[in-house]
DNA sequence: GTTTCATGTAACTATTTATGTTACATGATG
DNA sequence: CATCATGTAACATAAATAGTTACATGAAAC
């Protein structure tokens, strides 16, 4: 997720195709894993992606109508909470009451948590990061600092 | 978590003192692990545990004071969601904007999901298990069922 | 007191999951 | 047709979790 928004909105600063090789640089890690993570934003239409000369990943999605949801989606939906219920013996009556608190509780967690990020777009990222930029400019430093 | 709640669970059912093996057998794992999962509640006077014969776990506190946050504080209060933020890089700017939307995000839930845990006591939950155990009994069946 | 039973804990061994890597196929461009 | 880039399968590595073994400590029974 994190690592997904970070390839975004690196590519919101500059027009230009980006190789997989130049993404997995600015993020230290390998092309493939770009790829990978990629794959789900593509397939959703988000960004494409071009083979050959000049090819790479380009932005193709209305920044202000993307939000951090819409990309959570696109990955797949992994699970948000770190604790699920444990899934063994269902016929435990024990773990059955255990469960049915625990899912409430996690529920109306994980439901906030989509809303929230229903609520950002990729745009305002790009802003935040756009005021950000610009109070570290006056400072004379490049965006990816020490 | 779960585990927890399950064994606090069984021990609120009967009085004696309960070995770690018997819990084990209940949860289907191991001696060690249940002393180790038990060791939180113990530091925190949650739980009682006795050497030698006639030894083992007991519960220890008043189960309509102690709510499922207490519990999940005893346990050390590991992260409760799946998604952390990358740490990498912290001085690009792209990741600090990155992570100051998803921090909001993130906390709110957060504070949410303790907060619904610290509405439920262990005593609501054994409320609810006696209510299941009823309307199981009627149907001949065991508490571990199938 | 010595045997037995139980916890306490360190050290080690799976097992799982996520991440990174290699290798090669496919397609587009010059 | 040589080069560049993605697509993807297969494999390797790493970290976290769970399970196991081994042994020390203390309490009760005899």
């Amino acid at each position: 997720m994190s690592g997904v928004l970070h390839v975004l909105l690196h590519m919101a600063q500059q027009p230009g195709p980006f190789t997989s090789e130049t993404l997995a640089k600015a993020m230290d890690t390998n092309p493939v894993v770009i790829r990978r993570i990629m794959a789900g934003l593509r397939d959703l239409g988000y960004v494409r992606s071009e083979k050959g000369h000049g090819g790479g990943w380009t932005l193709a999605c209305d920044l202000s109508k993307v939000t951090l949801r819409d990309v959570y989606t696109a990955l797949g939906s992994p699970s948000l909470l770190a604790m699920g219920n444990r899934t063994e013996a269902p016929g435990c009556l024990v773990e059955q009451a255990v469960n049915a608190a625990l899912d409430r509780a996690f529920h109306d967690a994980e439901a906030l948590l989509l809303a929230r990020l229903g609520e950002v777009t990729l745009a305002m990222l790009g802003d935040d990061l756009r005021k950000r930029l610009g109070s570290r400019k006056l400072q004379g430093m490049s965006a990816h600092g020490a």
